[in-house]
DNA sequence: AGCAACGTCCCTACACCGTAGACTTTAGGC
DNA sequence: GCCTAAAGTCTACGGTGTAGGGACGTTGCT
């Protein structure tokens, strides 16, 4: 009468019983944070939600602040970066959009990844985190900017999308459902006298469309790097023939 | 023989010995985050540097958080938003590079700018960090925006604000100093096939002017939007007529 | 088969955190 | 001089991250 809970050898794993790997911390970090906010990603907590004691996870990340950055890394990686052969300025607005819904669908991610490049020189964050921005370097080059242009328009470019994703964020945090009602009621707490404005822009602040704002913004942000900077390169999708060395 | 540290009776205050005020503490609290980051501001620490007990802090905000709240809208109030009689452009700029001295003023307190508002219903912020928004909905509708316009126009260029002092901030954390030696090291650390550009770009890095990236980002989005959004208040100060009642 | 070495994991312990609740001290009005 | 309310304090509790050391299973060598 073997118990019925841990029969097989090494079989199909009880109950979280593999072998934890640096993926599988992660990523149930990743799940714990979703689910509850950074407030309960604590080290016991993870332990916990991983049927293991908390020290263990101190193989897997060097401490609380290196598994946040794991984190962020994983979410990022979530994030492709595929040159295709369209316009630069349609790529870029295709990863702004995906971007977008990434941090949609990771709210509480957002916060690591606008806070903790912070606090980390550019050259020591983890590749992960640095992996978008040498790509989209590329994709610029590739479309025919040289390289400091390039860093110009990374700059405006990211920029303004992050700016845009924690704008979005800060706008609606309660349910959809009884999203008006509620934000109409934050709203009639502020002062009348000194606020009308706020106030009066009740309903145009309910039915926010993020995806519209971000595309508008993009246009004529995207259309004026490309009137601005680009000595010839604003269509076509590059020289085609530098693929300098190696 | 009376001790020589508090013979007076309530004179010049011997040592943080004044009546505690909500404004003393808040300002006691931003000095240290200030001087050492958000991790040294714990209320055992704040009230040491006081000279209290812990506990009194809970008199003057309702808890850490709340504290935080406090911070960060002592720090707002240092935004002076001031419409003067230059064109709405003139003026988003200029409070633009208002912010952005600010915040290199107290780089601490940005991820608190950014991340306390994710957590708060727009209704329920502190009063202090809606205001901002409320003067500059004013200002644009002096310069004849209509409300949602105003809003759109508020979100693309507070969108791509703050999202250019991320982005600044993120560049450099290390001392003017040394600078670019230790940036390069930074750098060095990459894979040089995975990032080429970045590493390339690292003299690039080096030199960033932070003022001039902004007033050009703005540039291109205040003109895009003057040029895409309003009907026709594209210059003048206001119709000048419309103060509507009392 | 036996054994040594090593990586994985757990246990214990420590210093520090936010803060609830009851207490003492202080300041001001009568 | 008392009374009262506010301001400040004390004690204590349950939580946190993580250092150090020991237990254990797995693996590779002989």
């Amino acid at each position: 009468m073997m118990s019925p809970s841990n029969d097989s050898r090494q079989d199909h794993v009880p109950r979280g019983r593999a072998r934890l790997s640096r993926e599988a911390v992660l990523s149930a970090a990743l799940e714990l944070l979703d689910a509850e906010g950074l407030e309960a990603l604590t080290m016991r907590r993870l332990g916990q939600e991983l049927g293991r004691d908390p020290m263990s996870l101190y193989r897997y990340a060097e401490n609380r602040a290196a598994l946040l950055d794991g984190v962020t890394e994983l979410v990022l990686s979530e994030l492709a970066i595929v040159p295709d052969d369209r316009v630069w300025q349609e790529q870029l607005r295709r990863i702004a959009h995906d971007l977008r819904l990434l941090a949609l669908r990771h709210p509480n991610v957002v916060p690591l990844l606008v806070t903790r490049p912070l606090s980390t020189p550019l050259g020591l964050r983890p590749l992960g985190t640095l992996r978008p921005l040498e790509q989209i370097l590329s994709l610029l080059a590739e479309a025919g900017f040289g390289p400091e242009d390039s860093l110009h328009v990374y700059r405006a470019y990211y920029g303004f999308l992050y700016g845009h994703i924690l704008n979005e964020l800060q706008e609606f945090i309660v349910d959809p459902e009884e999203n008006e009602a509620l934000l109409r009621l934050g709203l009639h707490r502020l002062p009348a006298k000194e606020f009308p404005r706020l106030r009066a822009l009740a309903p145009a602040l309910a039915d926010y469309d993020g995806a519209a704002e971000l595309d508008q913004g993009l246009s004529i942000l995207l259309s004026g790097l490309a009137s601005r900077l680009p000595p010839d390169a604003r269509k076509g999708p590059a020289p085609s023939r530098i693929d300098s060395s190696e």
